[in-house]
DNA sequence: CCAAAAGTGTTTAGGGTACACCCATGT
DNA sequence: ACATGGGTGTACCCTAAACACTTTTGG
């Protein structure tokens, strides 16, 4: 009650910050890119990629400039996950951060371009302590994704443009942190009719070899459940 | 750990508002509570209630003040649904709003609290023009609500303490816009354990009288699907 | 007695789950 | 030949969906 015609000119203004969450999926679990923080406070101490928002860009824009700085990728799968806003939560000044999740092809991601920023990835179960609430953020990314890839077929962006249904379940057990059935998580995956099985089989892993699949775009576009809820 | 720190000099600070889009329902439908605006631009258009940040609050403080201050309710359901940003949504300066969404019971909501606000209840199949990008706001609220109400029985936050099936039933109809089945919407709803049939009955919507229910607060803190996917 | 809304049970179909064996190949 | 991982089919169960009649009571 205390401002009966607010003007923005007696309102008070903040930073705000944009820090990502970014995932990849090393063909056995999913990761997490993580650099040094460069400056202080906290310099040194592992810490998402994050920077602030510029005058002239939206915090779509900003997210996608600071996911390229670190990893050269443009176009990436991305989406606003929460801000963050504890007054306290940053020491040296208040700073608002959106924090952002991203899923990115671990493989198309060029090391050389961040060096400045010395980035590791890290297992999903083994994230270092983070500075600020980081670890907050990155506990809330994991959560929605889980959430997200019940209901969609977002984790396909993790992965290349052609991968093996084994692949494929690996990385929903590293999420989930279960084991499927083999049988039935192949049935679900192929009655969807979201993946086009090629003639090329992958021979790293075994020796049978297992197909090569791609995704069909057509069908990935709709958002509907194909994938089915997976029984979580 | 930290060492007097340098602020952060260089960078920006920008205007942050909070958006509140608060769902209410009436009976038969959902309804969403809107205001003037009381000040330019955009003077006198239905509007979101909003206000701006305050340096001591975290935005989850801010927008309940701001609901409070609207309808004498605290203590309610809210959740944060995203940060809009574009850098030209509001012309007078450039100001980042956090949408909320609220769950109130419309009975508790005390008219004369908020008469500086001039506020009125639409239902959401006729919300009106509204400033800014609020319509934008107010779709997005609409289907986060869906989505989170087929997993999570967070639609019981718009009903009062007693409540009976039939009222529940209409509130998902008009949720979803469609019709349910009577008998296995009933079912679902009572196999979940979720509610306690009272001896009384509520008789102004029929001569025979339906049964009120109240929540299981015990069942409802469990945030597993106890509602089943509602098959939407 | 009639209108209006509340309450209740059965059948069917589809999808999820559990479960075990054969296949292809490199060593 | 054998070890390793890849691929496939069946039976059961549970839940969702479709569907219609009886009950209550005020007018």
């Amino acid at each position: 009650m205390k401002k009966s015609a607010p003007r923005y000119t007696h309102e008070h203004r903040y930073l705000v910050a944009i820090d990502c969450i970014i995932f990849g999926f090393d063909g056995s679990e999913i990761r997490l890119l993580l650099v040094h923080r460069g400056f202080e406070p906290e310099k040194g101490k592992w810490s998402l990629m994050g920077g602030f928002l510029q005058p002239k860009e939206s915090l779509e824009d900003a997210a996608n400039r600071i996911l390229q700085q670190l990893t050269g990728l443009k176009g990436v799968y991305m989406e606003q996950l929460s801000v963050f806003s504890d007054p306290r939560r940053d020491p040296v000044e208040r700073t608002l951060s959106v924090a952002f999740y991203a899923l990115i092809d671990i493989h198309r991601y060029e090391k050389q371009l961040s060096e400045n920023f010395h980035p590791e990835w890290f297992s999903l179960n083994e994230v270092p302590a983070l500075v600020f609430d980081h670890n907050h953020m990155v506990e809330l990314a994991r959560q929605k994704l889980m959430q997200r890839a019940s209901s969609e077929p977002v984790l396909f962006e993790l992965l290349p443009d052609r991968f093996t249904l084994p692949q494929v379940q690996a990385l929903y057990e590293s999420l989930y942190g279960r084991k499927f059935d083999k049988r039935n998580f192949s049935r679900k995956m192929l009655s969807s009719s979201l993946l086009i099985r090629q003639k090329e089989k992958e021979r790293t892993q075994s020796k049978k070899g297992a197909y090569f699949h791609t995704l069909n775009r057509r069908n990935h576009d709709r958002t509907q459940r194909i994938i089915p809820p997976l029984t979580l």
